[in-house]
DNA sequence: TTACTGGTTGGCAAAATAACCAAATAAATG
DNA sequence: CATTTATTTGGTTATTTTGCCAACCAGTAA
């Protein structure tokens, strides 16, 4: 693999990278559904608020979440929504992974 | 977060993470054009066959990759092409990514 | 059997990630 | 201005990931 490739390659991955974490995955989730402020994610997650503000600017650094302060408050976005697809996706591998399971337990 | 919602994320997360490094990127995007054997990986991303064969262990782990061996060689593809649907998405990060990064240089 | 080729596995050191706490910052409020 | 609230940043430690090497295993062929 030449330079240009391997850099290719990691710009890629590191946007993949950016979802390849549970708490990540959630954000990413539940702000489909619309903008939340960093303490309702939070809430929802249930660990220390400087650790979901980190997983955020993580998303945010890999260009998938944009942000916007009004008052005390922070509230994230997605910024590209595509995102989404991954999840359909994932989930098939889910069920083919569940078939391949139960085929093993089959045997 | 209960339990059962964590363990939602948690495999989904993996799935991603499978993905989640250049050379397994580059190794989907390969196999995309079809099956290639472990050795045919080796030359064109120029690393350990070790690291090479650990790259796709993870991914078939993770139920993107399957294998066959015929012969002395061992040959993967793709499991589950919906993969595929991601690098689109990926492209178009980095498309609104270079925007952004256009946009700060303005300044 | 011996030797050879293609691939996997185990082990290790280096690098990257993750989570928490404490301290710093920024906007709103008394 | 001092205080409170929401969030970010810095620092530390624990865990995970990566990549190489060496050793091993599975077919194939001499």
């Amino acid at each position: 693999m030449d330079a240009k490739t391997k850099q290719k390659y990691e710009a890629r991955a590191q946007i993949i990278k950016a979802m390849a974490h549970p708490s990540r995955l959630f954000i990413v989730d539940e702000l489909s559904r619309g903008e939340r402020c960093v303490c309702e994610l939070r809430d929802m997650i249930g660990a220390d608020i400087s650790t979901i503000s980190k997983h955020l600017s993580v998303l945010k650094g890999a260009g998938i979440l944009e942000d916007e302060k009004r008052g005390l408050q922070v509230f994230y976005r997605l910024r590209v929504p595509c995102i989404l697809n991954f999840f359909g996706c994932v989930e098939d591998v889910l069920v083919a992974n569940a078939r391949r399971g139960a085929a093993v337990v089959k045997k």
